[in-house]
DNA sequence: TTATCATTTTCGCAAATGTAGAAACAAATG
DNA sequence: CATTTGTTTCTACATTTGCGAAAATGATAA
């Protein structure tokens, strides 16, 4: 069933010899094609994981606010606020309207907001 | 437009009074609802924050592995390799399969691969 | 102009986090 | 018994992170 090829090189990283080599070649060789898209998923991943994050954007999923707003329905200083919201729109999640003095930030995409809530949804199903 | 109340406590986290009061209560209150399950939800998107991890989501798509194969296609030490492992299967993501002296494992759920690559097309959309 | 206000930015740090190595351990095999 | 495969514990290291403090920006008001 498991074919342990007598090919292995000896200098390979990994020291157990258990391995199919064709199979582990052919997935090599399948994930290389999405490989170079992998950091930057794990990067949307990461800016999505951090519930001070989450609150800013199910919060603008409720309505436009400016940043002070926000900041008062996370109990955080604007500073921080601040720097949250402008990590979200280089990531293209947010838009930022300026009125006057004041900055307004809203969702740019809606169904970003969708697939949280979708993902709440398959949790709570994970969990149950 | 923006309702400064007379009402605000000099007390509060923010120094800025400048904010709309009852709206930042009422979206409070709705994110209270939400606000117990977002650490969860940010945990399952840290899980997720990791090329690492994700290669390994990918390669499972493809086709149940011994931990063996999984550390050649990582090029990693079947050590870490399990450690990684271990941090999904208890997320609920990973089934184990004891066969013999080998170990293989599988995706539990095939929608989170689905969702996967979802994410990586819009990740590709906001990228246009 | 000067002052004030909302926000942004820079700097920097303390704390948390994550990754993975080494080695001990477990379980199966021969 | 010795090997093999995988797991776990302990550990150390580097990195990341979130945020405070304070200066800077840019708009408005006096």
């Amino acid at each position: 069933m498991k074919k342990v090829s007598s090919q292995i090189n000896p200098d390979e990283a990994c020291k157990t010899p258990c391995f199919d080599q064709d199979k582990v070649a052919a997935i090599k060789s399948i994930l290389s094609e999405e490989e170079e898209r992998l950091p930057e998923l794990a990067a949307f991943y990461k800016l999505l994981g951090n519930t001070t994050r989450l609150k800013i954007l199910f919060a603008l999923g409720e309505s436009e606010l400016c940043v002070c707003d926000i900041a008062h329905v996370l109990e955080l200083s604007t500073a921080a606020t601040s720097h949250q919201l402008k990590s979200m729109r280089q990531q293209g999640w947010l838009r930022k309207r300026d009125d006057g003095k004041m900055v307004y930030y809203r969702l740019h995409s809606i169904n970003l907001l969708k697939a949280l809530k979708g993902d709440l949804k398959i949790l709570e199903a994970q969990l149950r």
